[in-house]
DNA sequence: TTCTACTTGCAAGTAATTTGCATCTATGTT
DNA sequence: AACATAGATGCAAATTACTTGCAAGTAGAA
């Protein structure tokens, strides 16, 4: 937590309490969540917390880096630590995330530019997948 | 055009002048269009189309797996005709969009669901690329 | 031509997220 | 340790994309 302080600090950005609490959760929690769940989690830990606040502070900490949003065919956003990246697979029927890494996506990607007549330069890209897990696909 | 009648009324729905207008928009267009977007087109052929047509048409034509929804990080929802399957490199600044196939991707998805304990069937999957094209990364 | 289920327009409603503003508080500086 | 201030927060109201209810219209089968 020491460094976190530092690193908020250094961007411009006060290490408050409402702040604080919010990358703990997301450091306690590996799956992509809302800002609702967010607010939920912190409402028992934080009182006067308001979901307001939770989204500025999803919001700053994403164009930071800190954290990033998450796209998985929701009607609203999820978000997740921006640390060692990797993709997810999603049960459309009972939510089940699971994240997996592939060092193949990389290659690909500079396949791609490559052969692109209009771009050179990826800046980050999106890659999940969606099923059934086993339980659901009986 | 013909077959478009059939193949509405073979799902049981009418080939009504509405329906049939949005899917020519998408028929003469190769990008990703949003709602708004095709209301826009529509409101000079149809006097007094209304929004929640489109919106319910697109709806209806993507379920029936004539559009397809496409994620593009935009804060509203993007369609496309659902013929043979790409993915897209967009621009960040300038919003272009530009298609791509690639054969891989699907050796990709059999690799990680091989691999993955919870999952052994893939329904869909969105691949897409954000960087800036060459225009505007100078 | 008639019947009926599917469609549409219009108005009102949702739900997630954002914004305005007055108040508050970390943090760098005395 | 007290101060000044840029950045934060809470609350209420606003925004925006999209959905729903309902009465009236229309395509398509018989």
């Amino acid at each position: 937590m020491q460094g976190i302080k530092e690193l908020l600090n250094k961007k411009g950005h006060k290490a408050t309490p409402a702040r604080l609490a919010i990358i703990n959760i997301f450091k306690n929690n590996k799956k992509p969540i809302s800002a609702e769940e967010v607010y939920k989690n912190l409402k028992t830990k934080l009182k006067n917390i308001n979901v307001t606040t939770i989204y500025r502070n999803l919001s700053s900490l994403s164009s930071e880096g800190i954290l990033r949003k998450v796209d998985l065919k929701k009607d609203f956003d999820l978000f997740e630590l921006n640390e060692d990246h990797h993709h997810h697979i999603v049960c459309t029927d009972c939510n089940k995330i699971e994240s997996f890494k592939n060092k193949e996506v990389e290659n690909l990607l500079n396949t791609i530019i490559k052969k692109s007549n209009n771009f050179k330069q990826i800046k980050e890209h999106s890659f999940e997948i969606f099923g059934l897990c086993k339980a659901c696909s009986k």
